[in-house]
DNA sequence: GCCGAAGCAGGAACGCGTTCTACCCCGCTA
DNA sequence: TAGCGGGGTAGAACGCGTTCCTGCTTCGGC
């Protein structure tokens, strides 16, 4: 009876591994709501989530790795967040300020998880290039939800032309060119301006 | 005769440490140029301007600011060859897509001194706010040749949106997740949804 | 039962941005 | 004339991301 044969020894491993995982990215995120991407130090997450740091660069080959992982789970919880409730607003222009509003107040609450989450998200390393798609794709969805329906023309330019200021403004905010309410202005700005063209055309 | 007692001994020090100052931006755009943001290294920078250390460090207090000056000199330099030529273009929309074009095309002739100033520009830094503003109006600044004259309700805001819109693909262009030419496709979208709005309101 | 592979712990070592120490040279002022 | 402060040189030292090494355990195949 050699117990370790049984059935599901593979997904019993497998299962640890995740947890692993898990730990490590939870840690990085509460690292970084206390203090920011620097706070985010990798002997301190390793240590936090009680691995050896090998480990911890095993499953993520740098910082930037590790904190997008943690930006694709907070991205989708914003996206499914976000769709409970459908944006208000009479056209287009005003639905998709709406959305970018209360995305950015989620954001805003969390200001040093998401400056750390941002910082990664903008640093310049290629290899991390498919995660940030991925991002990108996430966050554009989160527009898009504000044009479903609408009738605009080219309403992919319009997702991907504001996916870009969102990106810009927010990167502004995390290095401290542009405070919350700034931020707001011109996310709205830019709204009204993309939806009043995309209504017209 | 102590002649060190001259009337302008103190100019002349100064203009010694003026040179030392341009030596040392000087080397760092040289090494940028050839390998991008990993390739300026702060000791690598002292030694091609021929300063210690420290003294690149008394004039430039990190390695970023060290790129935003030479950025700030860039895209002046670059505002002031695009002022040459006036845009191109029947309407707003096209004249700030050929503006936008004509500078990208330039800075993609040089990309890993482009991609390293960008890299410095979308760094989270705080302490080097000031400057990314003086740069973000330089940019401002030869977008807004593109619609001087015509006749655009709410043309500061066209402006800021579409220069957030470059700097978000400059940053995508840096961190591989935009090839050249969609970077251009990218902008002239915008260009175009952007001068249409304006020119219509 | 034995072996090689894979995953992990623990921790040293390396690279580069940044800081600190010690010293020098010069023009200024008491 | 002595001392002081600013800016410079040379180079060690520190912090943190990243890499590397050594040893241990578990597992699937022989």
């Amino acid at each position: 009876m050699t117990g370790s044969a049984t059935p599901d020894a593979r997904s019993e491993r497998d299962l640890e591994t995740a947890q692993r995982r898990e730990r490590m990215v939870d840690a990085a995120v509460e690292l970084a709501a206390t203090g920011g991407y620097e706070s985010v130090q990798m002997r301190d997450v390793a240590a936090r989530a009680e691995v050896a740091l090998g480990t911890l660069y095993r499953h993520f080959p740098s910082k930037d790795h590790l904190l997008l992982a943690a930006l694709t789970e907070q991205a989708s919880a914003l996206r499914d967040r976000m769709a409970q409730r459908p944006p208000e607003g009479a056209d287009a222009a005003a639905r998709m300020a709406d959305v970018l509003r209360r995305a950015t107040r989620a954001l805003a609450r969390r200001p040093d998880l998401t400056a750390a989450l941002v910082t990664a998200l903008t640093s310049p390393e290629a290899d991390t290039a498919p995660h940030k798609h991925e991002i990108e794709t996430v966050l554009r969805a989160i527009i898009t939800t504000a044009i479903d329906g609408a009738d605009v023309a080219d309403p992919d330019g319009v997702v991907r032309t504001l996916g870009y200021v969102w990106l810009a403004v927010l990167s502004a905010w995390v290095g401290g060119t542009l405070d919350t309410d700034q931020m707001a202005d011109d996310l709205t700005i830019a709204a009204h301006l993309l939806g009043k063209s995309a209504s017209i055309a």
